[in-house]
DNA sequence: CGCATCTTTGAGGAGTCTCAAGAGAGGTGG
DNA sequence: CCACCTCTCTTGAGACTCCTCAAAGATGCG
């Protein structure tokens, strides 16, 4: 294990129970770690490029990472923000070793990066790997059709209001928190310009929410999820 | 293998070329096709429904079958739409054996079911297996990826065209072939209503592709992908 | 405290949906 | 072989959602 950088126990701690390394046996935990290196980045770094070779894979440690696709006229489209404890970049192992997607830090962070042609050769020794990262992939399919059924499915304030009970403890009748980003970087996943983002919280106001800020207060979350699914 | 229909040469080859049985040793092919059963299909039947019990996921023998999330108003979006030798249901068994959405034949339809629990007890003794099924969980998901982002920066005649260089030979001036299926389905697939469709072909006749029922013509492939990009 | 960045609000327009009706294709039976 | 029926597809009109551009108002950081 190559470490160019302290790690605090936070970022330990991401690493350790992120969907990679928690179900891996410790032989094979061994194994992996041994093909990972840590590095740094600043806002705005990108961390890969879509359609490049793919030489690593990542963990996130602390930070935002923000991954998406580029159109030709320079239009982005966002594919999903990931953080502390978050896999990425996982699926360039069976897609050719090639990207599918940019990725650049939306917030300083720290990454764990694994060595995608080292990993792939520790498969058959390990089969734990190859389930834990069908796991992480299963996961992010699920999340992609989520996104897409919401898109179609559902106005801008739908979604938002999806979002925020994600967010939720569930179960609890009203709820209190801070977005975890800023709600430009928010509109972006939701597939939203930020204006329309800015006009659905507007109307997320008349169903019991209150927004200061990144401050979230949910009055009914009963009441907003019968209005995430229909109106 | 418990085969309760005769399958006909194509059927048989797309069973064992499909992406879950070709990548395996004979060994795990020979397992995993021990947990197999075989079914036949009527249009409109359901495979499987969001949210039970994953027994099984399926490889396609022939036919179609359509992959959509229901809204509480029962509004439909579609995930996809698979065909002979396509796998779908895998991603279930990394989902705590939970269909993530349903599944409806869509044409006449002769399934491969493969037993979720079964086949996951096979993953320690045959690491290929979970090397195969991460692979098409890496393609379903860099597709789902894809649909993200054309809904988000293409046009409908645009994502049109995508679909149709989609399924022209590559490196082809020019092209002509068969939809694969009717246009009603082919608008779910795009996120479009019919009507929407409909407007979007008659706009690409402006751009060399002529359309007679299902068959399609494309004058200049490389002019379309140019449109396909940015108008 | 001041500046840069992010967010909100307003107005106008592009794109797609819905509903409704007409045209076409494909299959069935006389 | 043709008339008929059904199903699918196309076309039109109007409404709605969300985007774009522009400017004003918050927020946060040095």
């Amino acid at each position: 294990m190559k470490t160019t950088l302290d790690l605090d126990s936070a970022q330990h701690q991401a690493l350790l129970q992120c969907a990679f390394l928690s179900p891996l046996s410790d032989a094979a935990r061994d194994a992996v770690m041994r093909t990972m290196t840590v590095r740094g980045y600043q806002t705005q770094d990108i961390v890969f490029r879509e359609g490049t070779t793919a030489d690593t894979f990542c963990c996130i440690l602390s930070g935002l990472v923000r991954l998406y696709r580029v159109n030709i006229d320079g239009r982005e489209a966002d594919l999903g923000i990931f953080s502390a404890g978050d896999v990425f970049g996982e699926c360039s192992m069976f897609l050719q070793n090639c990207y599918p997607a940019d990725a650049k830090v939306a917030e300083k962070a720290v990454l764990a990066h694994f060595d995608t042609a080292m990993v792939f050769e520790l498969l058959p020794k390990f089969p734990d790997i190859a389930q834990a990262i069908s796991g992480i992939l299963a996961h992010h399919l699920k999340a992609a059709q989520n996104c897409i059924a919401d898109d179609r499915l559902k106005t801008a304030p739908q979604r938002v209001a999806s979002f925020l009970l994600a967010r939720c403890p569930p179960g609890s009748p009203s709820s209190t928190f801070r977005l975890p980003y800023q709600k430009s970087l928010l509109a972006g996943t939701l597939g939203l310009a930020p204006e329309a983002l800015s006009r659905a919280f507007s109307q997320l106001r008349l169903n019991g929410v209150s927004i200061m800020g990144r401050n979230i207060a949910i009055e009914d979350t009963e009441a907003l999820r019968q209005f995430s699914r229909s109106e």
